[in-house]
RNA sequence: UGGGGGAUCGUCUAAUGGUAGGACAGCGGACUCUGACUCCGCCAGUGGGGGUUCAAGUCCCUCUCCCCCAGCCA
């Protein structure tokens, strides 16, 4: 496996940063990561993390966290400090940490300055009615009443607006730009509207809040950003952004760039969505290991190198796309598979009696801890007369290619010896309750009869010394690749009824059980397993499937099914 | 039918007038004490129609489809 990193493949950001810095127009380059604290962080978010900080980082430049908490209804500190914990899980540390709220003042003073050159006025008409003169898509709106205030006079409501003498909503304050632009972000646009709330910083300080460009161009100016990274939708605010550091004396001008967001199919991106699902107990919460927040996918086992390298595989453009879930599965493989010590567990358990193995009688086998790594090590594998196989790993009327157990066949134990299946025994109902075997003790791993060579190899753990735990499969959430692509269905309606499959009686060696949260494993032949980090204990071990291992038998499997 | 964007293998993404390339998936083979991994090979794309040019994914015209915008959200 080679060490040697990747050449990034370029985009058209980093090639206009490029030129930047080549033209002189920059020097060093400053990006930013703005998430709204009212939310948790998901794996879309983790596209633009890697961007900022990737390009900021390739370039010798800087990167600020920096919150955008301009509205105190919806913002609190508990999402800030999970967002924080979420970013440096991710692998990354802010030059700067920031908040839009940091800038009140001196966003007040330019929205002053703003007045004062007759581009602002204190609104009185309602909501509605700025609605109403706002226009439609296809038609202008018109001027509002108040729009030609004198200054004096804006100056005037707007110091009694921050001074708190209103009630929400009764005023807002808009910038004059034109009421009859085709752009509509440009009708006379709300920068600062009354919010009599406490904000979880600036506490019961102000009673105006900036509007949302209002508050992130200017931020991003005062922060000195050299490039203003954003997602699609902003691109007609940009002359909105333009137009607002170009009227004040803003002490830079960053140049805003917007790329497409990153979706994955058979899941939802949208922090509405995902809070609906939390809210409304669909998963266990923001970090249910099925959730695409980055907690979830934490808790869910993906290395946060995975999601690095996925969304640098991915690349950045301005096309909108919904990425395969397998691309990204397939990413978390290749990590974990370097990665991740091998072990076996059996998911569902089938009795298999070595009939001429010594009753009473432990073996310990060596078995490697990963066959492409030796510095890994051995492991001692205890074997018994007793042992699980894997229900699966069984078929008494098997079809052709079926190369693991079946009447009179052989197939090897993992890490063992080889095992001729001679009888099988069945309960009342019919159903295969155990099987007897025999085993070849010349076949035994490091022995020179290990060469003999047969078709399958099948995992298995000692009945004496497995330990059984609770397994969780997770499986996608939803049933189809978009479920908000049809907008006459409720995407509830997709939800996976499967998507989670609890396995009380699983089986696994003696060492995995003792593990601790967050600890990785292979299960081979299986799939990659870990810890639960928030309902595993000692006492009561919980191991969540990351991904399982690619498995061509069930492609196999699935033809012969189809004929 | 206002404005702003987008359309390249199945998926994502390169190619700033000069051989349409890469990754993942898929298919075929090799290897294998994980039907994993690894290795080798193969398949596969410029939305449609015109035009300019020695040469067009790229420039021009036109058509089609998709996304975003009418919050005192971000």
């Amino acid at each position: 496996m080679s060490n040697d990193k990747q050449i990034t493949s370029t985009n058209f950001i980093r090639n206009i940063v490029i030129r930047d810095i080549e033209s002189g127009k920059h020097s060093s380059i400053v990006t930013r990561f703005p998430p709204e604290p009212n939310g948790h962080l998901h794996i879309g978010h983790a596209k633009s993390i890697c961007l900022n900080f990737g390009i900021a980082d390739e370039f010798g430049g800087t990167t600020h966290l920096r919150f955008d908490d301009t509205n105190p209804l919806k913002e609190n500190e508990d999402f800030m400090n999970a967002i924080m914990e979420d970013v440096r899980w991710l692998g990354f540390e802010w030059d700067r940490l920031c908040h839009a709220s940091d800038y009140f003042q001196q966003l007040y003073e330019y929205a002053i300055h703003l007045i004062k050159s007759g581009k602002a006025y204190v609104e009185e008409l309602n909501a509605e009615e700025i609605r109403a003169y706002r226009g439609t898509l296809t038609e202008v709106g018109r001027e509002s009443p108040f729009r030609d205030r004198p200054v004096t006079e804006n100056l005037d409501r707007f110091e009694r607006m921050k001074a708190g003498e209103f009630e929400d909503g009764q005023y807002v304050l808009r910038a004059k730009i034109d009421m009859s632009a085709a752009n509509i972000n440009l009708r006379d646009p709300v920068i600062y509207r009354i919010r009599n709330a406490s904000h979880h910083r600036t506490g019961d300080q102000w009673h105006i809040y900036p509007m949302y460009d209002w508050a992130h161009g200017i931020s991003d100016a005062i922060e000195g950003i050299t490039h203003s990274l954003c997602t699609l939708e902003f691109e007609d605010h940009r002359p909105l952004y333009d137009w607002l550091l170009d009227n004040i004396p803003a002490p830079s001008h960053p140049r805003q760039i917007e790329f497409a967001r990153g979706n994955l199919d058979y899941t939802v991106m949208s922090k509405r969505k995902l809070r609906q699902l939390v809210e409304e107990g669909h998963v266990s919460g923001w970090d249910d290991p099925r959730m695409p927040t980055l907690a979830g996918i934490r808790r869910r086992g993906y290395p946060p190198e995975s999601i690095r390298a996925f969304w640098d595989a991915m690349g950045i453009s301005k096309s909108e796309s919904i990425i395969s879930m397998g691309v990204l599965e397939n990413q978390v493989r290749d990590d974990l598979n370097v990665r991740a010590p091998r072990t076996m567990a059996v998911l569902d358990p089938l009795k298999l009696v070595l009939t001429n193995f010594p009753e009473g009688e432990t073996q310990w086998l060596d078995a490697a801890v990963h066959p492409q790594n030796e510095a890994m090590g051995i492991r001692k594998v205890p074997v018994t007369r007793e042992i699980w196989v894997e229900r699966s790993d069984f078929m008494e009327d098997p079809p052709r290619k079926f190369f693991r157990l079946k009447p009179g066949g052989e197939v090897r134990l993992r890490n063992a010896f080889i095992v001729k299946c001679n009888e099988i025994v069945k309960n009342e109902q019919g159903e295969v309750v155990e099987l007897h075997c025999e085993f070849d003790p010349d076949s035994r791993s490091g022995l020179p009869g290990a060469s003999r060579k047969v078709k399958g190899t099948i995992h298995w753990v000692s009945a004496v010394h497995g330990v059984p735990v609770e397994v969780r499969l997770c499986d996608r959430l939803f049933t189809v690749p978009n479920p908000l692509a049809d907008k006459s269905r409720d995407f509830l309606e997709f939800l996976n009824a499967h998507s989670l499959d609890v396995i009380e009686g699983a089986i696994v060696e003696a060492a995995v059980a003792e593990g601790a949260p967050g600890d990785l494993y292979q299960f081979e032949r299986t799939g990659y397993f870990v810890h639960d980090i928030v309902d595993s204990t000692p006492g009561k071990p919980v191991l969540n499937r990351i991904v399982t291992l690619r498995d061509s038998w069930a492609r196999i499997e699935k033809e012969m099914a189809a004929g």
